[in-house]
DNA sequence: AAACGCCGCAACCGCCGAGGT
DNA sequence: AACCTCGGCGGTTGCGGCGTT
């Protein structure tokens, strides 16, 4: 059978448009309309096929198609959008008045989904994965510093442990921990009546459900949103390790920590909530008024498309293929003039997965 | 200044479903 | 029922701009 081409193709123009081949197109569907694409270069004169047309206008030349940037709100329709219908561009560009499908689709494949992917998304099933996120700092932490405790072999084989953000925060968080001045910190939590906070988590069902050993590690460790502005250059640094050490372990693009913009919370939310209640990856735990920083509540798309995921789970990861079928092929940056979306890159930063080189995971499995 | 590589985006390609004959 | 046309869709390509070396 065989269907025949839309047109032949003899003789016909391909390739980018001239601005007389679009005005010649304009001149007509506005006399005319659109009608019948397979006529209308005939009957226009042009040396083009029906679909190139239907194309160039449908995608460029029609009058109500928004040029420029997408906005942030934009953005955010995207992505909520593609969270529920998948790669159906026409249905998201529906939705979106003003952008076309392509349009949509490119910069999605452009923008949005690198970004995702190096935020440890998966684009395709907006479920967070470990082996998106940037592991690179791991391997060179074992690879370049013979003296780390981090050896790949305990790495490797401590996977399924490793793809528990909970464990890994709380891992990390000791570790820090444990390479400042305990006693100092101890004091510290004293002064700041932490003990009364830690005392409280041994209630908390999700503590109940870690292994023994971290259960006894996380009442060394402290659990508070104690207002510690005056506490000093201590806090100071060990706010600066504990966002090192601890950033990233959300696979929440979009989650940052109470600390990361306010100057109230001394423990990174993470921690706190970590032990609270489990975070869900999409989790809204910073209220801030810096512009500068989207809040995480911006992100409604994301929560909105996976309600009931509020706790992590190794299952959850595990749903989605580990081998992804979007290779990560791209090292591009989010590259945009525009000051937002560098604001964004700077957001997404907060999210590069790095383990301490004292971090014996030993200690923790 | 030239060469090179990367990136974004417009345009193309192939397939599909709906509807007409 | 079979075939054909058409519009639409998603995936892919390739060109031009831009930054880097």
């Amino acid at each position: 059978m065989g269907r025949t081409p839309c047109c032949d193709k003899n003789g016909l123009k391909k390739g980018p448009w001239t601005s007389e081949e679009d005005h010649v197109l304009i001149s007509y569907i506005q006399l005319h309309g659109p009608g019948n694409w397979r006529s209308l270069p005939k009957n226009a004169g042009l040396q083009r096929c029906g679909k190139s047309c239907r194309l160039r206008w449908t995608n460029y030349l029609r009058p109500d198609i928004k040029r420029g940037r997408f906005s942030f709100d934009e953005e955010e329709t995207i992505i909520q959008l593609h969270s529920v219908l998948g790669n159906k561009w026409s249905a998201i560009a529906a939705r979106l008045p003003g952008r076309t499908d392509n349009e949509i689709k490119n910069y999605w494949n452009t923008h949005i989904r690198k970004r995702l992917l190096r935020n440890g998304i998966d684009p395709v099933t907006h479920a967070p994965r470990l082996d998106l996120l940037d592991l690179s700092s791991i391997l060179t932490s074992a690879l370049c510093n013979p003296s780390t405790l981090l050896n790949l072999s305990t790495l490797v084989g401590s996977t399924q442990a490793l793809l528990n953000p909970d464990i890994l925060r709380l891992a990390t968080t000791l570790s820090s921990l444990k390479q400042e001045n305990s006693d100092m910190f101890l004091q510290q939590l004293q002064e700041n009546q932490l003990l009364n906070s830690l005392l409280q988590i041994q209630d908390v069902p999700a503590l109940s459900s870690l292994p023994s050993q971290f259960q006894n590690l996380v009442q060394q460790v402290p659990v508070c949103t104690t207002t510690t502005t005056s506490a000093g250059p201590f806090i100071n640094q060990t706010e600066q390790i504990m966002q090192e050490n601890v950033k990233g372990f959300s696979s929440n693009p979009t989650c940052t920590f109470s600390c990361q913009n306010s100057q109230e919370n001394f423990v990174p939310s993470s921690l706190n909530e970590s032990l609270v209640s489990l975070p869900n990856f999409y989790c809204n735990s910073t209220t801030t008024t810096d512009p500068k920083v989207p809040e995480p509540g911006e992100y409604s798309g994301f929560q909105s498309a996976n309600n009931g995921y509020q706790n992590f789970s190794i299952d959850s990861v595990m749903s989605t293929p580990l081998m992804s079928q979007d290779p990560l092929n791209s090292s591009s940056t989010y590259v945009n003039s525009s000051s937002t979306e560098d604001e964004r890159e700077c957001y997404s930063s907060l999210l590069k997965f790095e383990i301490p080189e004292s971090l014996d995971i030993d200690d923790f499995l």
